[in-house]
DNA sequence: AATGAATGAGCTTTCATTCAT
DNA sequence: GATGAATGAAAGCTCATTCAT
């Protein structure tokens, strides 16, 4: 083989698109993103045949890294509460520490530009959560909620403290255990 | 003047960018927007001089309407939580009743075509529920927790929420309640 | 109206694409076109929606051309020799005087970007030529050959007549009539 | 040398430049030629140091082929009608055998692409008609008309023939045999 | 010599904005 | 003020050619 496709630029062009569209939306020219990753504005398309191309998997590649960020050491034997409270920590430091990833994924997630297989994908790794609530469900731990509320609330519960966090960087810690007490509270029974 | 701008083209042209950009992101064309109005493509420019005008005052218009639909008919004299619920049921109902205004502000919100001015017109009509919340934590009704956390798990919730109702309406009432219940247990203190 | 959309530009658009075809192909850029056309790049866009749009209409208007340069002053009622020495002496002088409408149109019929649509418009002209020819063949005036040969052979060595022409303008007359001989002796019975 | 250029690859590139040319135009993508022939983009360009070389010698290797199509078993001392039918039988025949490089130096014929050496080289093979025609000139054979239209009318009508035969298969020699007697009585004198 | 990734000029088309009518 | 044609600066993408392997 010739030079071989590099994975490095590969990666370097997922991180200039990341960055790009994080920063301006998916409307960002293809060219800012080859400039930022440092190659000419034709090799990206070697590499991506198309913007949407190279849209859907920054996409799925940001939600892998989350859902790895968020699953690895999972206290898979531990209580709800302590599975639930290892998601929520993992999530929300993830998007405090990767907060491009997270503006980009905020970027991506409103477009209609990702594919059916992309969604499929990119909630895929997610399943674990599913189970949990299910899990946790079963042992009537929860309020009398839609279950489908759970997650939800749990989803927007974290974004809104990371972006309390973003705001306010010192008071990390606090947001963080302030804002998983007011979803643990709001969604388990009272005693 | 001969003849003067006319408040219902400029009405005409604000509800056809909300439908055009909830629809199609804030990419679409002006072009479309204009003939989705009825109007020719130059008269859009003789109300909002440019794109960015246009979208800041449907940030605005939006916000606006938000607003007084959450504000009319505001029991100011009952209790916090009698204000919260009245608060929370017209948001979700406005979000509901308004997909297209919805939307599009979503859109707006996560763009970085808003003016500093447009950000804060838009914060200001919801200063009331600052206050309210101020007022609730005087009373030492809430948890211990950041204040500014519970306007946004608020907001984020009854977000979260109209996303449900909008994935299945008949849903709708159970949605909404038990969305307030989720924020409202957990944010207040326990007794 | 404003500006109306002028007859004038449409067709200095297509007489510059006439002639930039014919010097170099179909392969040549619509901004040669627009430059020669000595309007805006965005401008052709106005008048043509793509680029295959403008080719096709190029066609159907120098068929168009053609065919009324044939065919004005048609001798209906003259013999046939007569009425096919006009159509020859009108094909070949109006390839000789208009080489790069003929040269674009050699471009156009050997691409594979004519419409069946542009094809069909484009021959419908001719189809005097067809009666003609089938006028011709119930006098039995042809000798024993396939109809069809007796209009290919008129198209080709008119077409072999205008290059030879081309080549040596000052032999136009004695080209053109020798021309004809070959066609109506190869083509009529020998008496 | 290591590995010499190897006479297979550079038939490869030339016959599947010759395919997609007739298919495609001289448009086509040098990739799709490489791809076609079974090897890598950059190897086409040390077997031709640019497209236009590419065509230039795909122009000249057809013109060769044809020419020795044409006149391989030329009887050279028979009747000039003998030796003109014997050419175009085998001109006709060779483009009913060959469409793809017909096809292809029909394209070729009209680019704007080939050089005045690849112009002389490829007419070059079809001397021996020239003097074929000087000949029967010499034995005042053709009606009075100036000798290089009776060349032209050759090759117009063999190609008019080409096409109708191309049409409609099943009718070759009627169309061969009847284009030739029209070319034959058009050019000689009648008796 | 062979490979195919890398390059960047060039292509067609879109679009916010201007301006003649 | 209203209109929509005119404008030209992008945009995404292609492709002949180069060059590291």
């Amino acid at each position: 083989m010739a030079r071989p496709k590099s994975d490095d630029k590969r990666s370097a062009i997922l991180a200039a698109a990341a960055e790009i569209f994080a920063e301006r939306g998916l409307g960002a020219a293809t060219s800012a993103i080859s400039s930022a990753a440092g190659i000419a504005e034709g090799t990206l398309f070697t590499y991506f045949k198309t913007k949407d191309e190279l849209l859907n998997a920054l996409y799925r590649e940001i939600k892998m890294e989350l859902s790895s960020a968020m699953m690895s050491n999972f206290p898979r034997k531990k209580s709800v509460r302590t599975r639930l409270h290892h998601i929520w920590n993992r999530f929300v430091n993830w998007g405090v520490a990767n907060p491009v990833s997270r503006f980009a994924l905020a970027h991506l997630e409103v477009s209609d530009r990702l594919t059916d297989e992309s969604k499929v994908a990119g909630s895929a790794p997610f399943a674990e959560v599913e189970t949990l609530v299910d899990d946790a469900a079963a042992q009537r731990l929860f309020r009398n909620v839609p279950e489908e509320l759970i997650a939800a609330s749990l989803r927007s519960l974290a974004s809104a403290t990371m972006d309390l966090i973003a705001a306010n960087p010192r008071m990390a810690d606090q947001y963080r255990e302030a804002g998983f007490e007011i979803f643990w509270t709001g969604v388990t029974k009272k005693r």
